[in-house]
DNA sequence: AAACTAATTAAACGTTTGTTTAATTTTGTA
DNA sequence: TACAAAATTAAACAAACGTTTAATTAGTTT
């Protein structure tokens, strides 16, 4: 689905009303408004709300994927160092689209599934998936890792971690004494990212440690 | 704000129907349809839809701080085994309470905060925050933990780990080969939990392993 | 049994919802 | 300039929303 400027103009309106006030708690009539334009157009340009919603998780999901980083091949680096360097990559771009993050754990949490949403997310969840796979079993055939958990295990961290600052950003700054955004990436890649690497480190290389 | 056994029954009823379709999505209709009692009881009870869910958030939020279990002063405890039982305990009560968790997080994502909800949030986060501060204080001081992190960090470990789990919860029983919430839980004891006190004891006890 | 309160009902209230219509303006092309 | 297509508008649509009303039933008290 091909969207031009104008469409493009509304998503970006729509998703930071949807992010704020919630998919059901966000009328066209509150886009519309927002985005200086008559009610009708919403209607002309994508045919219906939940047409809109489906574009914005279409172009949202599948930019992702796209963004995800590749680092098969990278010889540079060991299997370590690969999968920090993706995780850290998939937590960015969470933590920079934060409210698209927002939309789409609200939709995860009704469990009437859209199909037509969640065919993106099972398919960015696979790709998430394949690339960590791989390098686990990479890093425990060399050597490098002594033990092979569920690579699940990775997501379930990352992630969760990314969601719960995600949900928790403005009460974060008050508490860091924050500002804004680029304020609270920064003190998440030094305060918190450290700890994630230890985290991975201690299950991966140091495990059982007694 | 006491209830009674007919307004409590309502309450449980809409709970699980705000989780599955949000609190704007689900009407007044489809709870007293499922209720099976008239449209009008709900505001005969409650005297409004938001007056029923800041009912709903207060003995929820008031439960859990009640649940929340002191270890202070158990002796027989070290102070990474307290910090480690009451995070356990913690995600527990998350976990079984999966329905109002979902309805949580929903309602912190909205950047509009109810007063009458955020104060109960603001209050069970306190009270959090002062149990995790005491066992990182004791542990750092009786010479056990070797470093002195954020203590918010384990929040964030543990609230976020345990967020993801519930808002994917139908997904990981595929994943997983699961059939029911107590496998669920029984799964995440033994194969999640692990990895978090790993994590912990390398943030507290093992720091600066090169 | 009578009187009174509490619980429940069906119906209607005024708004707001997503959507459509039909007319008008703007834009691009020949 | 003339014409056709695209974009935009105000107005109206039916449906669903939260809420209220007024009447009725159920339960309790005197």
């Amino acid at each position: 689905m091909a969207l031009n400027d104008k469409q493009k103009e509304i998503l970006l309106i729509a998703e930071e009303l949807f992010s704020q006030k919630g998919i059901d708690g966000t009328s066209i009539r509150d886009i519309s408004k927002a985005a200086g334009i008559n009610v009708a157009m919403i209607n002309y340009y994508f045919g219906s709300k939940s047409a809109m919603v489906s574009a914005l998780f279409e172009i949202r999901l599948t930019r992702t994927r796209e963004k995800l980083i590749d680092l098969t091949d990278n010889k540079l680096l060991n299997s370590f160092e690969k999968l920090l360097a993706f995780v850290e990559h998939l937590m960015a771009v969470q933590l920079n689209n934060a409210d698209f993050h927002l939309i789409l754990m609200n939709q995860l949490a009704k469990k009437q599934n859209v199909p037509e949403i969640s065919e993106g997310i099972v398919l960015l969840k696979r790709d998430i998936m394949q690339h960590i796979n791989r390098f686990i079993e990479e890093g425990y055939e060399s050597g490098l890792f002594k033990a092979k958990p569920d690579p699940i295990t990775f997501v379930i961290f990352s992630m969760g971690v990314t969601t719960y600052l995600i949900h928790h950003e403005h009460m974060l700054y008050e508490y860091w004494n924050l500002t804004n955004h680029d304020e609270f990436s920064l003190h998440i890649k030094q305060q918190i990212y450290p700890h994630l690497i230890q985290s991975f480190k201690s299950i991966l290389i140091y495990n059982e440690q007694k």
